[in-house]
DNA sequence: ACCCTATATGTAACCGTTTACATTCTTGGG
DNA sequence: CCCAAGAATGTAAACGGTTACATATAGGGT
C-alpha cells in the first residue's frame, strides 16, 4: 500500500512537504502541490488515517451508547447525532448496551483506549462515576439522565410534559386517570410522575386518584399492563402511556378486550414517534425534539473535546409539545 | 498519559515483556506478569489501541451503510449486527446516507483510509464499482442488493415472499389487487412486482389485474397512493403495500375515507416490523428475519476480512414467512 | 561436565503520519 | 550587489505499540 513515503519520492519532495500538502496544502507552492498530486494519484495514495489520529491522539470518533437502537424514538435521536456529527468531521460508533452495565463499560472504555474521543449517552448511569471530576472522559448524558450531574445532560421538563398530558385528560373531564409507567429506578419514570401528581393536585385530587401499572417502555409491557389497570374495581377512563410504543400496546389490548378508543378509554402516550400520527387512533402525545437532542449532544460534546475548560457541567432543557389527536376524548 | 514505556520502566521489565502480558499473557511468566499487572496497575495504564490498530493495520470497525437508521426495519437489521460484531471484537461505524451517493461514497473510502476494515451496506449501490475485482475492499450487500453481484449478498427472496402475500389475497378471493411499490429503480420494487405478476399468472390473472401506485417506502407515501388506487375506476378490494409502514400510513388514510381496513378493503404489508403485530388492525405481512441478516452480514464480512480467498462471491439467500394477521379478509 | 532445547526476556526496528527545527531559496530594499 | 526577512522545503524525531531476532537462563540427557 502506498505511503507517504512512496508519494515524496514519486514527487521527488520530502515527506514532510507530501504531508503539508494534504493537511495544509496553502503552506506549499502551487508548483508543488501539483506535483505531489500527480505522484498520490498515480501512486493510488489515500493518507492513513490511522496514522493521523494516533499521532494526533485523536480517533474523530464519538461513541455512542444507547439502550435499543431498535426503540424508534432512539433511533431519531441518532439520526440527528450522526448528521451533526458527520458534518463536523466526527464517526459515530455505535454501542447497543440493552441496559446492561457491562457492555455500557465495555464500550464506554474504549474512550480510554483512544477509540473515541468522548461518549454520547442516552441513558441514566455514569460509567465513569469512579473517576475523580478532572479525569472524567468527555460524556454528554441525553434524554434520560442521573441526579447529580458529573457531565453536561441535555433533557425534556419531563416533569412539566407529564403534567401537560394530565391536564389535557383533566379538561376532557376524565378524573381517574391511568398510569403505566416505566421502570420504577429510572429519573424518567420518577419525574413524570411527579408531574403527574402536581397536576392532579393542582384540579384538588390526590395522585391515589391515579392507579399506576408498571411497564417497562415495551410495546408488550403497555400491552400486559392494560390487564392490571382494567381489572381494577374503580376503572380509569384515560390512561396515560409513559411512551407512545406501551400506548400502542395498550390501545391494542383494549381492543382486543371488545372496548374503543377514545369512546371507553381515552390513551396517551410519550415521544411522538413517527407511527403515532399514522396510527388507529392517531395519538395524543408529547412530541420531544429528538433530532435537535441529537444535534446539541454532539456540539456540546465537540465544545468538551476542543476545549474542556469552557464547558460548564450543565443542565440544559429543550421544549416539549403537547399534540392531541384522536386517542384522547372527553368520558362516555 | 501512561505508556508502555513508563509501566516496563516502573515493573523493571523491556517493553517487549509488557507488550507481552497483554496481548499474550502466556509467553510471560506467571511472576512477571504479576509484576507488569501490578506496575501498570499502579500507572493507570491502558494500552492505546489506536496504536495496537496502526501498527496491526487493521481498525476492527465495520463500516456500516443505512440508508435511514429511523427505518425501524433497518434498526432491526443493525441491532444484529451490532451484537455479532460486538461478540467478534469488532466496533460498528454508523453510515446514514440518506440514500446520497456522495455520503455513502464519504464513509465507504473509510476503508480506504483505514478507519474501518469493511463495509456492510443496506442499500443497492456498489461504492467501489470503480475499483478492480482484486482491489475491492471487504463489502457485504444486503436485504437489497444491484444485479451483478461483485461482493457476497444476502437477501430476501423478495418475488417469492410477494408472490406469497398475492397468493393469499387470491385465496382469500380478491381479485382486483392494488400495489404500493418503492422506488422504481430499486432492485426490491423489480423483484416483488415480479413475484406478484407470477402469483397473478398462476391464478390466470394478468399483471394489468393490478392496479401499481407509486411509494418510496415512507409512512407519508403510504398515506397518499391510496388517494390514487382508490380514485381508479375499477377499485382494488386489497392493497399490498411493499412495506409495513406504508402499509400503516395507507389504513390511516383508507380510515381517513371512511372504511375500513379489513372490512372495504384488505391491506398487506412486508417486513413484519415491531408495530406490525399491535396495529389495529394487526398487520399481514412478510416477517423478514432482520437479525439474522445483520449476524450473517458480519459473519460473512469478517471472514472476508481474515481470509479473503475463501469467500466466494455468494448470493445467500434467507427465509421469509408469511404472517396473516388482522388487515386481510375475504372481500365483502 | 557438556550440550541441547525450551522458555523467558531484552533490543531495536518498524508501522505512516506530523511537526519542530534547520536549511535553502526568493525577493525587495538600501 | 548585498543582506535581511519571509517563504518553501528538508531532516529527523517523535507518537505507542508489536515483533523478529538476539540473548540469557534453566533443566534434562548422556
Amino acid at each position: 500500500m502506498a505511503n507517504i513515503r512512496t508519494v515524496s519520492k514519486l514527487a521527488g519532495v520530502s515527506v514532510a512537504t507530501v504531508s503539508r500538502t494534504f493537511s495544509t496544502p496553502d503552506s506549499v507552492s502551487e508548483n508543488t502541490r501539483k506535483k505531489v498530486e500527480k505522484a498520490a494519484e498515480k501512486a493510488g495514495y489515500r493518507p492513513n488515517l490511522m496514522a493521523r489520529n494516533f499521532r494526533a491522539k485523536r480517533s474523530f470518533a464519538i461513541m455512542v451508547l444507547v439502550p435499543n437502537i431498535a426503540n424508534p424514538f432512539f433511533s431519531r435521536i441518532i439520526s440527528g447525532i450522526e448528521s451533526e456529527a458527520q458534518s463536523r468531521g466526527y464517526s459515530i460508533l455505535l454501542g447497543n448496551t440493552n441496559g446492561q452495565a457491562e457492555r455500557e463499560a465495555d464500550y464506554a472504555n474504549m474512550v480510554h483506549t483512544f477509540q473515541a474521543d468522548g461518549v454520547i449517552q442516552l441513558s441514566a448511569s455514569d460509567p465513569f462515576s469512579d473517576l475523580p471530576l478532572g479525569k472524567r472522559p468527555a460524556l454528554v448524558n441525553i434524554c434520560e439522565c442521573y441526579d447529580n450531574p458529573l457531565s453536561p445532560q441535555i433533557q425534556l421538563d419531563n416533569s412539566g410534559a407529564a403534567a401537560a398530558i394530565i391536564d389535557h385528560l383533566l379538561e376532557l373531564g376524565h378524573r381517574r386517570i391511568g398510569i403505566i409507567k416505566g421502570p420504577a429506578d429510572s429519573p424518567l419514570t420518577r419525574d413524570r410522575l411527579e408531574g403527574c401528581a402536581a397536576a392532579l393536585k393542582q384540579t384538588g385530587l390526590e395522585m391515589s386518584a391515579a392507579a399506576i401499572a408498571q411497564g417497562d417502555f415495551s410495546t408488550r409491557s403497555g400491552f400486559e399492563a392494560v390487564d392490571t389497570l382494567l381489572s381494577l374495581r374503580k376503572r380509569p377512563t384515560a390512561i396515560f402511556c409513559f411512551n407512545d410504543e406501551m400506548a400502542i400496546g395498550a390501545i391494542r389490548r383494549i381492543r382486543d378486550l371488545g372496548y374503543s378508543v377514545p369512546g371507553d378509554f381515552s390513551v396517551a402516550g410519550f415521544d411522538d414517534i413517527a407511527v403515532s400520527s399514522f396510527s388507529v387512533p392517531t395519538l395524543t402525545t408529547i412530541h420531544q425534539p429528538a433530532a435537535t437532542f441529537g444535534r446539541r449532544a454532539v456540539e456540546v460534546l465537540c465544545q468538551m473535546i476542543d476545549a474542556p475548560e469552557t464547558v460548564t457541567h450543565s443542565q440544559e432543557i429543550l421544549p416539549y409539545k403537547l399534540i392531541t389527536r384522536g386517542s384522547t376524548a372527553p368520558p362516555s
